[in-house]
RNA sequence: GGGCAGUUAGCUCAGUUGGUGGAGCAUCGCCCUUACAAGGCGGGGGCCACAAGUUCAAGUCUUGUACUGCCCACCA
């Protein structure tokens, strides 16, 4: 039943009550066994900790526009929500409210520190959710998941295990990236790299036999307790003799040997290069390339070790301090320049990184990687397609994957040392007894995974792998993978490596990468920075609908997003058009007007609007399909707003009113139409204002239905009419003609003006006697008249529409010569395209070269042209003629 | 040092197969025409960064230059 829209529309109201209704209905909740072809989303789980920022807005507009398609066009549609427990972020989180408390998490002890962030998880870990509910997020509430769910640690112990039997995640001593604010290993992702400002220090190094010296340069003086070694390149002319060598550490006088490798780069600093093998990585290469002695100098609090001798207990940064004066008083600092360097930086807390050797666990990626390579583009298409290479060049160049973290929050690594025997046992569950020897004193590994690692198995994990479940059978692979490219390694290429392993099978058929936000200045919006733009916020002030199409209209492919409040404004706007145009359908929906034969249907703005309607369908159609979302936003907004609204509605008030009941009926029946497929189109984008107006439409049963479970449109063939539709544009051309003459001599709007037509022949008089009605009413005439020939007092204004002579003859005191420079100017526009195609038309080699379509579509232009400049040259001169006389 | 984007109206950005450039906001003029003043109608405003090349034809394809941004990288 139809009933009257409100007069505003207020979006709270409206959004919270679909919220409400969808999460009942269970529309969101498919059914594996039911029909269609099956299409799956798994969200990028936001983590625990987050507060919804306009990345994750993007993120699920995008992803619920592409499910809420999906289900239009009958596909059997998952989307499943989830969270990630986000280990380091959270246990920084809940540390942090410890510190406020004066207590550290050693204080708790381990157990009880856990219990503390899983109070905190259940307490505030599910805000976040709540926030992406507020977006309309058409997810399966149902199938909610967060990493640290039972089953899915199962899935992480049983995949660690396999991966560990198979020798793909081994355990060992390496150089590993160390926050040592975090306190814990880093992967070599984790760890930012920044530009800093530096200083560079030459030191001389002595010879131990007295019989020199050789200079090397340091941007890190701290580490030289820890040098094993000088290098310099074997090719090096300066150094020949001295290689083979022995030099003496600054300070300690420790001897060590001077040894060549080609890594070394003559031409920076000195071109020798002091070894430090357990505080670099490079270094950590080269000492194990030339079997040089490992001193570990800095430990894992940035204190320096007992090694460092006299600066042993030191911090690192005044040890720096301090071996540099000492050196200096030694004579052997040569010089201090300043320098760039590339500083790592901890992608958490942002502390730099120190380069720490340390026993962790490693996944062979290296070996996983060749396959997840190949996978692209065949088997998961990526888009937009330029970041194919970038994803070829780090899985040519991956390292292997440290996975152990030294925290507490997370998965435990399910690995056991015997205390018997000392032997290591990985298993699912926890083991009861040495598999070895048989001994019930077992050590658990106090290390716990990577958060990525359990998010790497997010696509499966989700489903119930592992177990043989009919989520899995159905919706794996997944069909798309929408996400930030921020994340195409830490995350992208995981799931891709574990799901190719694991399922034999890539975990999504596509994966379409979005924009970062940025605020108006291009910047990346940060709490630092304090140039964030809160969704919420904007969803509360603008409403929901008004968000969400801001956010997909600025989604074309490959480009960053500027987002800014002016934008959203205006998106506002447009949502306030659809829900007014709707007022007004509906004030002449009453009732289920009865259906017509839209292929038969009179009236050339009908058959006009159907035709725009068809083209609006397909091509929104498609440029969902290839996640073109702004052009999806932008077709819809013209043809609402510059189709729908400015002219349909204005063409078909006269049928409204009419008595003739065919016309009326016929109106009604293609309002109807146009309104609901309208809002199907739209729904996708902005679901809350298209599900109320839908509510409120009558439908022909009478009961009320959800626009969630409506499908797409039908084509309907029969309504493409290129012909009428470019007839219905010569009406629309003919009243804007007339519009602007008005406009511009100042003519009010509201004086009923007469006009004469002189068209170009038989088919443009039928066209004007068609459209008669249109145009009185539309450009606000009193009388048409169309005559044969020119019959017009001279005092007229004038304009030429493709060939037809338009003269409104003018009567009052008007803006004579004000006509006279509407009229020329004109002409002057028409000779310029009149000298652009004759250029054209007297190029011999157009003529031939181009194809004969092209050449004759120009001989056209340029004919119409020419009439266009005669009349318009006729009527000036009449005009002018009449200037003349009345200046008498 | 590599790689990838971008450079179009005052601002923020579209522009799918090469065929005489669009939107929103801003701006100017007129209008409260009973869906909408969060509106209507009309206008102004662009050597599409620069330079070569391919082509009958280039915002669109190729190369180079400049600037901007991002990513990757072991220059101590």
């Amino acid at each position: 039943m139809a009933e009257p829209l409100p007069k505003g529309y207020e979006p709270q109201n409206v959004e919270s009550r679909w919220r409400g209704v969808w999460e009942d209905s269970g529309v969101f909740t498919p059914d594996p066994n039911a029909p269609g072809e099956p299409f799956s989303i798994v969200i990028p789980p936001p983590n625990v900790t987050g507060a919804l920022h306009m990345g994750h807005a993007l993120n699920i507009t995008l992803i619920d526009a592409l499910c809420r398609h999906a289900r239009q066009k009958g596909k059997n549609t998952l989307w499943i929500p989830g969270t990630d427990h986000a280990g380091i972020a959270t246990q920084n989180v809940v540390e942090r409210a410890l510190a406020g408390e004066g207590k550290t998490r050693r204080d708790l002890g381990r157990d009880a520190f856990v219990e503390r962030v899983w109070a905190w998880k259940e307490e505030y870990g599910n805000r976040i959710l709540d926030q992406i509910r507020a977006l309309g997020a058409s997810v399966d509430w149902s199938r909610l998941r967060f990493t640290m769910d039972d089953r899915l640690s199962a899935a992480v112990r049983k995949v660690f295990t396999q991966l560990y039997n198979e020798g793909l995640i081994y355990k060992g001593t390496y150089i590993i990236n160390w926050c040592a604010r975090c306190h814990t290993a880093l992967a070599d992702d984790e760890v930012e790299h920044e530009q800093r400002k530096g200083m560079l220090w030459r030191v001389r190094y002595h010879l131990a036999d007295g019989s020199g010296a050789i200079v090397v340069a340091t941007t890190r003086p701290e580490t030289i307790p820890g040098d094993t070694a000088v290098c310099v390149h074997p090719e090096d002319e300066r150094y020949q003799s001295l290689i083979g060598k022995t030099a003496l550490v600054p300070v300690l006088g420790r001897q060590i040997p001077i040894i060549a490798d080609a890594y070394v780069d003559r031409e920076f600093g000195t071109g020798a290069l002091k070894v430090t093998p357990c505080h670099d990585h490079n270094d950590w290469a080269l000492g194990k390339k030339h079997c040089l002695q490992f001193i570990q100098v800095i430990d894992e609090n940035g204190r320096m070790t007992q090694e460092s001798g006299p600066y042993a207990g030191l911090d690192k940064n005044a040890c720096r301090e301090r071996i540099v004066k000492d050196i200096e008083a030694a004579g052997n600092l040569l010089d201090v320049s300043d320098m760039e360097h590339a500083v790592g930086h901890c992608y958490r807390c942002h502390t730099v990184v120190e380069p720490h050797v340390s026993e962790q666990w490693f996944v062979a990626a290296t070996k996983l990687a060749p396959a997840a390579r190949e996978a692209v583009p065949e088997l998961t298409r990526i888009f937009p397609e330029s970041w194919i290479k970038t994803w070829n060049h780090w899985l040519d160049n991956i390292r292997d994957w440290c996975i152990s973290r030294q925290i507490w929050w997370g998965h435990r690594i399910p690995a056991w040392t015997c205390a018997a025997c000392g032997r290591l046992a990985v298993a699912e569950e926890t083991p009861s007894a040495c598999p070895a020897c048989g001994s019930g004193d077992l050590v658990q590994d106090e290390d716990v995974l990577d958060t990525w690692f359990s998010s790497a198995l997010w696509p499966f994990s989700t489903m119930g792998w592992p177990e043989k479940t009919a989520d899995l059978e159905r919706w794996y692979p997944t069909s798309v993978l929408v996400t930030g490219f921020d994340i195409l390694f830490f995350w992208v290429a995981r799931m891709m490596m574990m799901g190719l392993h694991f399922m034999g099978q890539v975990p999504f058929r596509h994966v379409y990468l979005h924009a970062l936000v940025r605020d108006a200045e291009g910047r990346k919006m940060s709490k630092s920075t304090g140039n964030v733009i809160d969704p919420l916020a904007m969803a509360d002030k603008y409403g929901c609908d008004a968000l969400r199409f801001t956010l997909a209209s600025f989604a074309a492919m490959g480009r960053d997003v500027r987002l800014s409040e002016e934008r959203i404004e205006g998106y506002r706007h447009f949502v306030n058009k659809l829900w007014n145009a709707a007022r007004f359908a509906l004030i002449h929906l009453e009732q289920m007007p009865p259906a017509v034969d839209l292929g038969a249907a009179r009236g050339l703005h009908n058959q006009w609007l159907l035709h725009r309607l068809e083209t609006v369908k397909t091509g929104m159609d498609a440029a969902f399909t290839e996640y073109r979302f702004n052009d999806a936003a932008q077709l819809s907004y013209k043809f609402l707003w510059n189709e729908f609204c400015d002219w349909y509605l204005e063409l078909v008030k006269p049928d409204l009113q009419s008595d003739d009941a065919e016309r009326t009926g016929t109106a009604k029946f293609v309002l109807w139409t146009a309104l609901r497929e309208l809002l199907v189109l739209l729904h996708p984008i902005m679901p809350f204002v298209t599900a109320e107006i839908w509510r409120c439409l009558p439908t022909p049963a009478g009961e009320v239905s959800d626009l969630a479970r409506e499908l797409w449109p039908e084509a309907r063939p029969a309504c493409v009419r290129e012909t009428e539709a470019d007839d219905m544009d010569f009406v629309r051309e003919v009243i804007v003609a007339v519009r602007t003459i008005k406009a511009e001599l100042n003519i009010a709007p509201s004086q009923k003006a007469s006009l004469l037509v002189h068209p170009l022949d038989s088919g443009q008089a039928a066209l004007l006697e068609t459209g008669r009605e249109m145009i009185l009413t539309l450009a606000r005439l009193e009388s048409l008249r169309m005559e044969k020939r020119l019959n017009a007092p001279k005092a007229s204004a004038s304009a030429v529409v493709r060939g037809c002579q338009i003269i409104m003859p003018l009567r009052g005191s008007v803006d004579l010569a004000g006509e006279l420079a509407r009229l020329g100017k004109e002409l002057d526009k028409v000779e310029k395209d009149i000298m652009a195609s004759n250029k054209k038309l007297h190029n011999e080699s157009f003529i031939t070269r181009a194809p004969e379509q092209v050449v004759e579509r120009e001989r056209g232009h340029a004919a119409a042209l020419r009439d266009a400049r005669e009349k318009l040259l006729a009527l000036k001169n009449r005009f002018s003629e009449a200037l003349a006389e009345d200046v008498k």
